[in-house]
DNA sequence: TTTTCTATTGATAATGATTATCAATAATAA
DNA sequence: TTATTATTGATAATCATTATCAATAGAAAA
């Protein structure tokens, strides 16, 4: 009993020490289990369950890929980092999950205008809260924003009433995008002249 | 010099008397000039003299079609009304043109997330103003929203300034759409329980 | 008016993201 | 363990949009 708990205490330990030395090595973040609680199963299965969807490796995977990925990665870019991963995975599969991930609500789609969609973790631990984009129209960067909630939910609050009463919509949901020229692009552009 | 002036007014009232005709026999609005001032040429020249664009037929075409569909038109459903009256007319023209408008602020590009783009006169007589879309995310109707401007420029204005001083943006643009479930399809899902 | 220059056009091929198809596989309930 | 069927991977198909290029036609200059 003692020694159980020893044992546990020494893997455990070793496990960060092997981890901080990948980093050092690699000057980069090593993540070697699938997120998930120590002693349970990772907090995306009871979605899955829920909904009658069978738990999957490539699901898996894509849920971890995704919540390891910073910024707004595209099907192709989620593909290539779950190929490394999990080699066999097919471009369909991701593109399916992906779809059945945003209608479970567990990740954004997001659309920028460049022709393809982007994505975005939306529930789990790590995730950033309730956010809109700032999209560099020249650059195409993306910057989140996530500031003047107080005013912002009472703004839409507002609107989102009237228009449930005007139209006889329910609203479930809104898209607020910022377009506007980046620091860099103003400067560079200046230069030209 | 008399009569020149009462040709004219006799000629203008025939049009109109005409153009009430075919309205009472096809009940529909019945466009029979381009849009253009009595006396001047089409609103829109101005634009794209100053950028050096050249007039041109598909051009003009394009324009008095956009000026004409109701609601908000896809490239393919503007290829086919431009052709009924410009037959030798190709997609890409329409295409470029649209690109060209969209860039000279003369039109705006919608994005639903239909997978293309639809198109929306921004400029000119007859235009709706500033205003944002609430869409069905069942059967993708699209409802034109124009209320709470006040409001809303308001708070508009105190994001934009916000955002402009915290992350160097000079906010050009701004996108605000409302999903939600138009009362047709809340009440035909309440009838199939 | 005529000439010259070059932006624009139409036809069509190419691109690229996403979706459909289908036999093989594997997750779950019994 | 077995039966059921959702899921997968490979690949073909789709479809909106863009690129290519020779021919055409605005419009500035002569």
């Amino acid at each position: 009993m003692v020694f159980d708990y020893q044992l546990h205490l020494i893997l455990l330990f070793s496990y960060f020490a092997f981890k901080i030395y990948l980093r050092i090595i690699f000057k980069k973040e090593v993540k070697m289990m699938p997120r998930r609680g120590p002693f349970g199963p990772p907090w995306w299965h009871p979605w899955f369950k829920n909904c009658g969807c069978r738990i999957t490796g490539p699901r898996e995977v894509i849920l971890q890929v995704l919540s390891e990925m910073p910024g707004h990665p595209s099907a192709d870019e989620i593909y290539l980092s779950v190929k490394k991963l999990y080699p066999q995975i097919g471009l369909a599969t991701v593109y399916r999950t992906l779809d059945l991930l945003a209608n479970l609500g567990l990740v954004h789609k997001l659309d920028f205008g460049e022709g393809r969609a982007r994505y975005e973790l939306a529930k789990g631990p790590g995730t950033k809260g309730h956010h809109h984009h700032l999209i560099c129209i020249r650059c195409q960067k993306v910057v989140d924003y996530a500031d003047f909630t107080d005013e912002e939910r009472e703004f839409l609050e507002k609107v989102e009433k009237s228009l449930s009463e005007k139209y006889n919509f329910q609203i479930t949901d809104h898209l607020i995008q910022f377009y506007g020229i980046c620091e860099e692009c103003r400067r560079r552009e200046g230069e030209e002249k």
